[in-house]
DNA sequence: CTATACAACGAACATCGTTCGTGTCAACGT
DNA sequence: ACGTTGACACGAACGATGTTCGTTGTATAG
């Protein structure tokens, strides 16, 4: 056991990080674990811009420094908790026939997940691709598509247009909702769209005569209709290209 | 002309900013434009991280309290930068035979502003919408891909999506060129991508078969190769779209 | 010439991430 | 059985951030 928490970092980014003996110390010491359950919970019910370094210490009751015996940075608990975000996708069997529902079913599982913890993926957008929960899910989504038949090299670049959508999508939404806390609706809030449209209505005509005309469509999208379709646009071509070159 | 910032944003906001009378006062008063110049001239040479109330008053020699008469927030003049960078493109007129090309154009001139611009597409990422010069450029690609006969729907739904991975994209690499300073390649570094494969070499063989087994592929991606294969998969299923349904 | 309005500024506040030095308690060696 | 050791936890503090308050200077209106 290093005492070095950077040593414990490089720990986790290797091999299977020995589920890390839960002995019940007498009373509640500060773990690697303790701490990643209590940043999550503080994104969960205060969202992500309030997950500091004092908040998650006052969830576990102490002061900030106490941290850093065994984290290295803020940065490193924003590893951390999306490290754990990924643990908990389930990845299935790949199925050459069902390849394309299960990418989607991946990636909705991680919008899922995104959204549960509001504005997180603004963590996830800023991370190093080496967290080694991270890459588990790459894995599980390159043995979907190879098994798909797609060219490795589409597969590989496909998982990252992916993976960049999923971050982005989830942010502008975990973003749209801080806005109208009150609906926790998938899409744009009712009235909050209305506000888009007649913002958009008042644009001057001669400038903007597409955006006047179509503000219905521009601001529409209920549920995960908008996702669905660019994954659909993503996927589809993904198809197209499996036989071809 | 109000005194209160807040009603010179809702200006900005509104109808045509009226070029605001760049009339020399005698010894260089603050304007909203020096500030969005001293902005934008920190993020370009220090990158988005750099960029504080204090260092763009120190940029204009004074302090940040003074900034705080034409500027709401520091989400204001993350407003600020991002027209200032959409301003700067140059959009064609539609043309039904080359909207591809068009809308490809367009993309990649976004693009090269954001990586102008170290981290800037963070900005990007969390405004709001409802921007006059955003919206300038939204109006323009909406034109250019009802030029090009793709339903009003799909054709916005497709914006927000070409938009999102735009941001997305380049946020990826300007956060890999801050690790790797030295490099000014638009792709991987090549001693970072060493390094990533033989990370990826490195891996536990039986939970990692396929990236260890593609690692290459995973990794490459020079020059925009990866961006133009995203934009292509989009681009190509629209395009599909165009007629059927 | 005086009064008024407003841009500019210095100082300060609250909060953030992070570090330093000290305490404190359990396990170990002799 | 006792003293030592060492890792862990913590309080206090530092520098830096966004933002606000009250004052100062100056240019224009009366």
């Amino acid at each position: 056991m290093p005492a070095d928490p950077k040593q414990r970092r490089a720990a986790r980014h290797a091999q299977p990080p020995t589920p890390p003996a839960p002995k019940t110390g007498r009373k509640a010491p500060i773990t690697v674990t303790r701490i990643t359950d209590a940043a999550l919970e503080v994104v969960a019910t205060q969202g992500y811009d309030a997950l500091t370094m004092r908040s998650v210490a006052a969830v576990l009751g102490t002061g900030p420094a106490s941290l850093y015996a065994h984290v290295v940075n803020k940065a490193d608990i924003d590893e951390l908790i999306i490290g754990r975000l990924c643990t908990e996708l389930a990845l299935p069997e790949p199925d050459p026939a069902r390849w394309r529902a299960q990418i989607h079913d991946v990636c909705a599982q991680l919008r899922d997940q995104y959204l549960k913890y509001p504005g997180i993926s603004r963590a996830a957008l800023a991370m190093v691709v080496t967290n080694l929960d991270v890459l588990r899910v790459n894995e599980g989504m390159l043995a979907i598509l190879l098994a798909g038949g797609i060219k490795p090299q589409t597969a590989a670049w496909a998982i990252d247009a992916l993976s960049l959508y999923v971050s982005a999508y989830t942010l502008e939404i975990s973003l749209a909702r801080r806005r109208n806390p009150q609906d926790d609706a998938v899409a744009i809030a009712p009235d909050e769209r209305n506000e888009l449209v007649s913002r958009f209505a008042a644009l001057p005509p001669d400038q903007f005569p597409q955006t006047r005309r179509y503000a219905a469509e521009l601001t529409s999208g209920t549920g995960h209709e908008r996702f669905d379709f660019t994954l659909g646009l993503i996927l589809d071509n993904l198809a197209e290209r499996r036989s071809s070159r």
